[in-house]
DNA sequence: ACTGAGCGG
């Protein structure tokens, strides 16, 4: 009976972890998240699940921040064509940020860079791959008028 | 400048 306290002590805590969010859950990388098969409802229940659908666009986090954006699209690149790959800086400092985005040039090349890539180690650091939320919607921040050095958009 | 979760300009 101690044994099944135990058991259920275990139990709850991977129903906890199933539902944390997702700064919790990247304790472990996100090819182990899935723990319904000991919280069957929990698929129902969860609201807004954390991951993003499918897409040809990745969300790398856990870089170094020594990782360049050639250096992320070299190490993306054994699995896929890559389209575009980009460590966030900050504006300012011009530092990484840490985080980044690799985009794929089709969704079967994200799918296996994901899978590649995910809880792998890169620059030292074990990095996270997942599909990204769709793009935030671009607006200026101020009133200021559009830079004429390049709006894309 | 360090920062170790995060979804960019």
């Amino acid at each position: 009976m101690a044994m099944a306290m135990r058991l259920s002590a275990i139990a709850r805590a991977a129903t906890e972890m199933a539902a944390a969010p997702v700064g919790l859950r990247r304790l472990f990388c996100s090819n182990a998240t899935n723990f319904s098969f000991l919280s069957p409802q929990a698929n129902s229940e969860t609201p807004a699940r954390p991951q993003a659908d499918p897409s040809t666009n990745l969300f790398v986090s856990g870089l170094s921040k020594r990782t360049t954006s050639e250096g992320l699209r070299t190490a993306f690149a054994q699995f896929g064509e890559v389209a575009d790959a980009k460590v966030v800086t900050d504006r300012v400092s011009g530092y990484s940020k840490g985080f980044g985005f690799v985009r794929y040039a089709t969704l079967e090349d994200s799918a296996k860079g994901i899978a590649g890539m995910d809880g792998k180690f890169l620059d030292g650091w074990v990095i996270f791959a997942e599909y990204a939320r769709p793009r935030e919607p671009y607006r200026p921040q101020n009133n200021m008028p559009p830079s004429p050095y390049g709006n894309r958009y």
